[in-house]
DNA sequence: ATTAGCACTGTTGGAAAATAAGTGCTAAAG
DNA sequence: CTTTAGCACTTATTTTCCAACAGTGCTAAT
């Protein structure tokens, strides 16, 4: 791959990009000072290599993954955000009153505004939350909130029933017994701690054990399953994208987007979990149509991470910068306020 | 509208919710022991009335708003849930470890999987909700939750930075007030009496009071605003339908089932809110190629709504009959349960 | 190594033709 | 007065054909 090579993949693929039409040999000629001829025999080397494809025999040519991937990783230009860009993510974390989990989702909100793909907000407060306190609020004779709070702040909270023949108060003597056994404890390892070290307690102090232990049980539990959260934004932002311009494409789209929680677990081994990840295609493990860039956070005891999905044609760079923008916004927040 | 014509328009309906395409006079004959001609100028008799259309001049007909209309209220009989529907949403009622409000989701989202239409949960906690009391958990000296919780068991809770001049302990002391002074108050009347009873109180009372107020008027705020939740299921199995067979059109609706709160508000004046409530096309305000079925229910303390999103050519009695037997389970439940 | 020239190929769009489905109307029959 | 057979007519749908077009690969010359 000499320069010239290296250009005109380069080319191609921006090209690419910005029409969504295959590139034929003439519209390159003037940029490279040579015949079409020329760029010819030289797409024909770069298709030999598997960077780039035709549609049909006699079509332009049209980067493949492959092409992408080297264009991502070789030819791509680490773009600086614009300004009108990132005046409007400004605005957002101006204002310091917002949580940063919620300026996050109104980053995304905005991104997927401004470049017309999708993007995904996925929170999950992590394994290193410690149990601070669980509170139980009687509402009445026969009903009691359990609110679980942990040391950086995520709460949860489950409503009970209580059976007849339990007492509101031996609820709130087992809410005691487990705050002195487990504060601190990893939230993690509560339901193990809770089964293992506070059940046979509980077993010699509170009549009906059993019932009242399974409502802590049930609270943890429900902290650790369902203490996550999605937000999506423009899922329908990516149909604009003139590749899916097909009703059977569109459909089985829509259909994939309905479930966008995978997008934390694709991973490829060796890689490092905290930069800026890019799926093309095939390597999204969702769609051979889509590329997925993705960054995980990790802010105030919350692990979480945000995407954006668009076409594999998708303007890899400026989404980048967009991304690290973010997530240099937040790194600032996160010593400001001295939080984890 | 003798009762022949009505026979008729009743088997247009439903024929071409069946099959989605225009009903032609032949297709009839059988089922009525006539001859086309005679199907056929009864159908020009249904067509002036404005109960029937045609695409073009010479195609079969189509059921218009008003035929459909026409047809919910006065010819479609009141379908009972089939056995097989029955049973894969008792599989849920028979399950009463499920909240209710967890209950009403999954049925919803059952009901999305054997229609393939999209299907809505709006839940709202409600103005019948009282404050019960509000607690103050302090994660560290500058970070503090404010949990608050109503006599019906809903919680919500807001983490707050504090700024160094302001001790916890005045914040806690704040919390003392309020829970005296405000405890029983409807939820939604919080922030009036906060202002103007609470205030001049802790004014007397706290350093730096105004930080301190904001942060609970923020937390009940947030109460107010937040404490709803919107489940969709099956955005993309409305897609399936035939009469989405187009990019633009499916482009669309796609768009428009980005935010489906709007839901809840559709109303027309005089109707009893509690009933089963047919929106077709355009009464839907939503998208005149849609028919929106709602129900509203109240539970708990938590005022919501489901509604199914279908074609205007949806199974009306089909849809009828399930959102029925959901809300008859929850009745039940309710009941059962001695709450509300 | 580059390029002009040319034959070739698949796409796109439009026109024309054939087919199919279904109507409205008329006139006759019941 | 209602029903029906018959037929001319309308429109949508599908197929076929053709021309224009964009772009390629290859060859031979520079």
């Amino acid at each position: 791959m000499d320069e010239r090579r290296n250009n005109l993949l380069k080319e191609i693929v921006e090209v690419y990009i910005k029409t969504a039409k295959p590139v034929g040999s003439k519209a390159l000629c003037s940029k490279f000072n040579c015949s079409s001829a020329t760029i010819r025999n030289e797409m024909a080397v770069l298709e030999d290599l598997g960077y780039i494809e035709k549609n049909h025999i006699s079509s332009g040519r049209v980067p493949s993954e492959a092409g992408y991937r080297y264009y991502v990783e070789y030819l791509m230009e680490a773009e600086k955000i614009t300004g009108s860009d990132m005046l409007k993510l400004q605005k957002i974390f101006a204002n310091n009153e917002l949580e940063l989990s919620d300026a996050i989702t109104k980053c995304m909100e905005i991104i997927s505004d401004i470049t017309n793909y999708t993007s995904v907000v996925l929170g999950k407060s992590s394994a290193d939350n410690a149990l601070l306190q669980v509170n139980i609020i009687a509402l009445n004779d026969n009903q009691v909130v359990a609110v679980v709070c942990t040391d950086k702040g995520n709460v949860e909270n489950k409503m009970f029933n209580l059976p007849n023949n339990i007492n509101v108060n031996e609820v709130i003597k087992t809410s005691e017994i487990i705050n002195k056994m487990l504060v601190g404890t990893p939230i993690n390892e509560v339901s193990r701690r809770m089964e293992e070290e506070v059940k046979p307690v509980i077993k010699r102090q509170i009549r009906q054990y059993e019932t009242v232990y399974n409502i802590f049980y049930d609270a943890f539990n429900d902290f650790v399953v369902n203490n996550s959260n999605i937000h999506v934004t423009g899922r329908a932002k990516i149909f604009e994208q003139p590749e899916y311009n097909d009703v059977a494409e569109l459909k089985r789209l829509a259909n994939k987007l309905e479930d966008v929680s995978f997008i934390e677990k694709v991973s490829h081994d060796d890689d490092d979990e905290n930069e800026i990840k890019i799926y093309i295609g095939d390597e999204s493990e969702f769609d051979p149509n889509v590329t997925i860039i993705r960054k995980k956070y990790h802010i105030n005891g919350e692990d979480g991470t945000i995407a954006v999905i668009g076409p594999k044609r998708m303007d890899y760079s400026r989404i980048v910068s967009l991304l690290e923008y973010v997530d240099e916004k937040l790194d600032s927040r996160k010593e400001k306020d001295g939080k984890d």
